[in-house]
DNA sequence: GTTGGCACTCAATACAAGAGAGTGCTAATA
DNA sequence: TATTAGCACTCTCTTGTATTGAGTGCCAAC
């Protein structure tokens, strides 16, 4: 449906903007990309891409900025095209495993963690990673702490070193001696088994058997089900102040799009389910999709291994980021989480 | 050593830029506040107030705009007029109390969550809450948790439900029963009493007995230290969004000075210590304190009970923010908080 | 299909003029 | 001696105007 020629053009003024920042005139196009050919006929061509929905402008006389369709189209022939690598997998992963400060060995968090700052320094976007399908993860322990009166604290804790903790009531005094039997009773079922796997043995385990383990069991189950399921991923992210020295960001809605964006977590949830179902890198793209807070936010994901762990990392940034750079950075940083890993 | 009418400038001087964010003029006071004089004498006063640093002026013929030394007076004022509560204390509690979406019982964790929230929702300015002086609370229990070759996860539960969690890990391999064994007399020791109550037995107790109980020991309080002494304090912060509203923060520099003061931590742990130590509000009003980033940021902390445990409750903002208001929203919520644990 | 030429549009910048707010200073007043 | 009125001065802010430069659209010629 594109010419050579016009693809070549969308190419070089989606390029030109994200290397300059500034609209792409149709002199420029001739004098850096398209030689051989004068200002006039890319203006045509430039006119009727505007037509195809290309490219739109700001002012009748300003260069052509491109749309959310251009960006897909130049996301497109990044990925056919081979991409060198931005830095040695080695270094990657030197950096990656070096001892920083609090935490030295590599838990899962801890190496989450250090990959968003890792990104975010990169490439002076918002690093996201994400932990998500808790329940697909194996249980490596379960434990009840006893808080006085009828207040329970529960622990889980996932291959991998995910921690998870929250409390529930019980709706009468419970003994602390019961309170671990039980304990150690689920930690037979449960240790080394996925939430979802042993959720219906455990509510069968409720219904029978002592009155008192019933109701624990129940109410263990509930919050169990509220930590791994209703909020079924973990999101770690950083780089929130780098942001603030782009250009881009200079009006202050922008910054408050993507914090928002951050907190709401819901719509990036959405696009690390689609990641980890097909196992690929996402792109999205501003208003491609609908919300108006990424109206001029472009979202990458891809998936990487963390621990043993399925996990996704990612990056928040402007619609005019610099898309090869954030793919190759994230690319190298999966290779160097996968050797580490391996170790 | 100021007059009476001189203090009167002053306080009139803050609370007119406090309200209108407007510098203020010699006629503005005469009019709104200090009747029958005029300008002009108003005029000499300010410009020998001038001269003694509670004004200044951005150029020849604007009005005054108060200093650091102002707003401290103003405080000071603040501090001795009693003050009108902005909201029943009823009302308050009622809002912390109430379930909310994942966590209905209200750990610590969750009470200082909220609280947060409400100071940011209330005061449009960054809320904070700090535990600190973990090493003072009670521990509840201790878990060792086997994460496959030399690798443990440590967790510890303290008093209030606050939840700590870090990995060690040790020269050898180590056998679950061992580690078992190990947690299970460790909480004999510790549990119910306070970290820096235990560390010396703990210290002793690694020295004695068994040697592979020795490396456990001392590797457990390596990092049972590094959770609760060189990180001794957990923030709690929200709002950064809703300052973006504020007029004072068109600026990005002065968002990202916000930030990186959130960030840093180590500044603001300092003001909690004196805080607690002080058991008394504490104001910092901008460049006071000489770090750069809170050049134009004022803290007020003001020390807090949550879930039985000290706290200190906070808020970071703009420094025209409104101080009796803000000092007003903090005390409805330590007493609010009060009543809550009193139940 | 491509090109050169030309009129047109619009943003950005600079400059000038005037209004408005506020000060500092001085001389007069109570 | 403290206060005041008056006036000149300074600086910001707004408005209006002119200029420049980048870029387009269109048309006629190649």
């Amino acid at each position: 449906m594109l010419t050579e020629r016009q693809l070549g053009i969308v190419l070089a003024v989606v390029y030109e903007f994200i290397k300059s920042g500034e609209p792409a005139g149709s002199r420029t196009i001739t004098k850096k990309y398209i030689k051989g050919l004068s200002p006039a006929t890319i203006r045509n061509e430039m006119s009727d891409l505007e037509d195809m929905d290309f490219f739109y402008q700001t002012h009748t006389s300003s260069g052509r900025l491109p749309t959310a369709k251009a960006y897909r189209v130049y996301v497109d022939s990044i990925m056919q095209r081979s991409r060198t690598p931005f830095m040695e997998t080695a270094e990657l992963e030197k950096e990656l495993s070096e001892p920083s400060g609090s935490r030295k060995i590599g838990s899962i968090e801890d190496v989450l963690e250090r990959v968003t700052r890792m990104i975010a320094r990169l490439t002076n976007c918002v690093g996201v990673a994400v932990v998500s399908a808790l329940d697909d993860i194996e249980i490596q322990r379960i434990d009840f702490v006893h808080m006085g009166s009828s207040s329970v604290l529960l622990i889980v804790v996932l291959r991998g070193g995910l921690v998870y903790h929250g409390h529930f009531s019980l709706p009468y005094r419970m003994s602390p001696n019961l309170l671990e039997e039980f304990a150690r009773r689920i930690n037979t079922i449960a240790s080394g088994r996925k939430w979802k796997d042993v959720r219906q043995v455990l509510y069968s385990y409720a219904l029978s058997g002592l009155e008192e383990m019933e109701v624990i069991c129940e109410s263990a189950m509930k919050e169990m089900e509220n930590l791994l399921i209703s909020k079924n991923y973990r999101f770690f992210s950083s780089g929130a102040q780098q942001i603030l020295k782009l250009p881009d960001f200079q009006e202050i809605g922008k910054i408050q799009a993507i914090l928002s964006l951050l907190e709401e977590e819901k719509y990036l949830a959405d696009m690390v389910l689609q990641c980890r179902m097909e196992n690929s890198l996402k792109v999205s793209i501003g208003n491609e999709s609908s919300p108006d807070h990424i109206k001029d936010n472009s979202i990458i994901f891809l998936p990487a291994k963390a621990c043993g762990q399925q996990a996704v990392i990612g990056i928040i940034g402007p619609l005019r980021m610099d898309y090869e750079r954030s793919i190759s950075v994230l690319e190298g940083i999966v290779a160097a989480m996968e050797e580490k890993d391996n170790e």
